[in-house]
DNA sequence: AATGAATGAGGGTTCATTCAT
DNA sequence: AATGAATGAACCCTCATTCAT
């Protein structure tokens, strides 16, 4: 909860994803709106006038942390977003395949908590169509529920509805975590809810009707 | 979206509870740090200082505010969760029956939409132990977690993860909901998940619409 | 220091005189600048409109304090002054009279603490030539300053001087006596002080000399 | 009366006691409470922002408008102070000794009138034990009560009394200048009362110069 | 005789932002 | 590359005051 310590030299670019990562933090505690230069300043042991100096302007600032939000969260689960596309082409891949990579992916998410508290609120906020992260949650969302629904259709009748039911015990499941104070195992949780929806693994994958629905690929209508 | 219109003279119990609702609706949109006396002051159709009488400070509307979103999210759905409790008092309600509560607790949810988005984001705020509301949706959401329980204990192995489970995916489901400008049938949806978590196969799953997948309810337009 | 206990039917007149009361006692504590219509209000047991009820503006309720003030404080020290005067009349008073009087003085003006502080407070800020209270005082303290001389002049050498003095000591001392809690016996020290101002007893009252000076009767000039 | 031209850049240091000094004048004029940071900030030619730059709030404002007030009336006669103590350590001074040091006291005082005013105000506002300057006036009056005391123990009877009636009378005659608008010779009273108060006989009463007692000093008019 | 409701003006304070250095 | 000084706008809040009741 420290502000982390800033040696007095730094390069310039580690000392803007020092600010950035900072904000992230901040947001997470007070929501985007709670967010004040000055405060960020302190933390990152510079003046406010120091940290506008890098980012011109709060409104930058902010547009700025989102992006780096979505850089880290995609350095974290990026190499199994390409796994899981990979398998795709080489034909679908196997329930277990999915259910290893489905937990694989809960596991990582979970190991950099410093993201999640932040993405949990900004999502929230994000609701609302003004807000400058909206778009971001938006096109986020829909490429997850996109791949979610491309891995699943070969095991369940309506992958569609099985890719937003995924996605929604993730983020369900990570508020009640978080609420309770990391108070329960949420891998193993999410393990037992991705069996119970994806049914179990004895179901056979043929009794899925992948033509009932239009499996879309990439944001289906980039507004 | 427009500031309700008020008559000049309106009884006091009867503006603050107005006041209160527009609160709530600026909440929903700005998130609580968003909420400006001035602007809930011109909304309501008075001066600063005339939110101010009733409420005495800012810390104090952000209260009330929050005791009123529970009164009125109970006044939804108490009676459901009173019924489910005379039934649990009456010995284990029927499987059928506990879709039936579930369904009905679903479509409740949504008939008052102006709730949705306030709730979302505060509760997604107050994960931060410190926030005003943190207390509020502990006990809430401990309450929910405890009913929920109870209510599938006799049909499930793990009642606890079931529970878990099943307000994940309604939180989870809503907020999809919510950002996708209401974009699909969320209570066919709820539905859909309900069975899947709770062990479809014993219970009669043609009641859960599958042809309808594609219907939304709600307007669909994409914002 | 609590609010005094009002009945909740009390004539309108002794209301009056009740909420000046409080008023006095409010500014002793805060000064003039630091009354409130609102606190007063509450430690009259009525509402802020119920005090402009009945003195119309606050500044109308500031100058009926300071008249209310002068009322009481006259109402301590009106016989004595009186006695003095009557005394003058017959001829002048002996030393020892003059002692005695001036006795029964400080030690009247001790038995009523409640007028002491609010009086000293005020004084003070009246220096300022636009302070309401600034005429009263002036007047006040110049026809004390006129009985005073007056009733030295056969005693000393230069009566104004002199009264100066005595002045200077019973507004002093009253503050050193207030400001340490009360911590020394006034009453003494100022018979002590009046002993050391007015010469010892022994003295001869013949070795004053009147004709140096002008003895002015009154206010010098009511501007 | 009028703001004090200020050039656009001064240094920091000189700001900030430029700052101070106009407050000291503004309390001497409306008592503590009177204090507004926003006319404080136009006499100064900054914004309320630019004064509380410096000084964070209002409330430390204040308390560090007290430290430079204690520090500016040091300065004037800290030196006599010092004297004083030295002829201490050295034996008691000779009567004549403390009578000159008396004299240049009071007449160090009234050549920083512009501490006057301020001074008796908030020694009066202070009586009341919870407001911020009452500390300060406490402690400066014990040690200049214990000083006074200890310099006059070897001429009088009951030094500590003595001591008193020295400071009322300094309190006492400075609120009588100031509240004549300066109408008299204070100095001289002041001579001719601490004669009067520490013995006179013995010493060589005419050094109080009796004809001048109509003579006045500083500025005569009747406002 | 007295109040509850409401307000406009002004208070201190915070905030993002600017600019000379 | 970064800051100290300063600001205007907006914020929450308090105040004396008004007015229908």
């Amino acid at each position: 909860m420290e502000p982390s310590e800033v040696s007095s030299r730094e390069s310039p670019e580690v000392r803007r994803s020092h600010i950035l990562g900072e904000a992230i933090r901040l947001v997470g505690q007070r929501g985007s709106g709670g967010l004040r230069v000055q405060e960020l300043a302190r933390r990152c042991g510079l003046s406010n006038a120091g940290v506008l100096y890098y980012f011109g302007s709060k409104e930058e600032l902010l547009l700025q942390m989102i992006q780096e939000l979505g850089r880290r969260e995609a350095a974290v689960i990026e190499p199994l977003v390409r796994t899981a596309e990979r398998e795709l082409e080489q034909g679908a891949p196997s329930k277990r395949a999915l259910l290893a990579l489905l937990h694989t992916m809960a596991s990582r998410a979970c190991q950099s908590p410093e993201l999640g508290l932040p993405l949990l609120v900004l999502q929230a906020e994000a609701l609302e169509p003004r807000h400058p992260a909206h778009r971001f949650f938006r096109n986020r969302d829909r490429m997850a529920a996109d791949l979610f629904t491309r891995l699943v259709a070969p095991h369940v009748k309506y992958p569609v509805s099985t890719a937003r039911q995924l996605l929604a015990l993730m983020t369900g499941l990570l508020q009640q975590w978080v609420g309770s104070g990391r108070g329960f195992d949420i891998v193993a949780e999410w393990d037992r809810a991705v069996v119970a929806v994806l049914g179990g693994p004895a179901v056979c994958a043929g009794e899925a009707a992948p033509g009932r629905e239009q499996i879309t690929r990439g944001a289906a209508r980039a507004e």
